[in-house]
DNA sequence: ACACGGATACTA
DNA sequence: AGTATCCGTGTC
């Protein structure tokens, strides 16, 4: 078993992390799947990130280092699992109290299962069988989309701030092989949705929604 | 196409 | 306390 991605890998912009995590492995206790799908949030200057509307956001990047779990609730049905990245921490003696430019989030939005699928399956029950449309791989809807992801995976609210770089239980293994990468504009939001910072494995059976044009 | 339902940040 | 909004999913 090799070692988790380490914390500086997290010390970049949040477009360059985002981009990066696909091919890696997402590791969470028992379960594993590989990154096939991520979007960038920039903490500064993107309307759609939380930081933009909410205090609490902001103190989350002011308090936390980079590799940090941010969960939050979506729509009151779904756990979402983003990563913290901060591009500035690096030679920073202390925080400032605000993000800065280049401190931002990484959505993580799809994986193809790897381990523990049967755990997965039966967390996301009901479903997962009787939803596989024509064509599709058998396993893409166990974690086809940020919100079965976390389901699949068992992220709950109690795992929001978890640092992972440091808890070998969770976090990212680096890529053991070369990745194709594709990049589309982000999904389901209403602000700054026209950039192009959706990142996916291209080709990969698992991503939630296919993208329009392939780059 | 539409319901589901919770955390957060507003308005007073 | 009441309202608007939100990085989805499953079923209608």
């Amino acid at each position: 078993m090799s070692e988790l991605i380490a914390r500086d890998f997290f010390q970049r912009d949040p477009v360059t992390c985002a981009r990066e995590l696909i091919g890696c492995e997402l590791v969470w206790n028992d379960c594993a799947g590989i990154v096939v799908e991520t979007e960038a949030y920039a903490a500064v200057g993107d309307e759609a990130c939380h930081t933009f509307m909410r205090p609490s956001a902001r103190a989350f990047v002011a308090s936390h280092r980079a590799g940090a779990a941010y969960v939050y609730m979506n729509y009151g049905v779904h756990w979402l699992l983003n990563v913290l990245v901060k591009g500035n921490e690096i030679g920073s003696v202390e925080n400032s109290g605000n993000p800065s430019k280049n401190d931002g989030f990484v959505l993580i939005r799809a994986l193809e299962p790897t381990r523990g699928i049967e755990k997965m399956r039966g967390r996301r029950s009901l479903v997962d069988l009787k939803n596989v449309k024509k064509n599709a791989h058998p396993l893409r809807a166990l974690c086809a989309g940020p919100g079965r992801l976390a389901q699949a995976l068992g992220v709950r609210g109690a795992d929001h701030g978890r640092d992972l770089c440091a808890d070998e239980n969770v976090g990212f293994l680096p890529r053991e092989n070369p990745v194709k990468i594709a990049r589309d504009i982000r999904i389901g939001i209403s602000k700054a949705a026209h950039l192009r910072w959706r990142f996916l494995l291209k080709n990969s059976l698992f991503i939630s929604v296919v993208p329009k044009k392939t780059t």
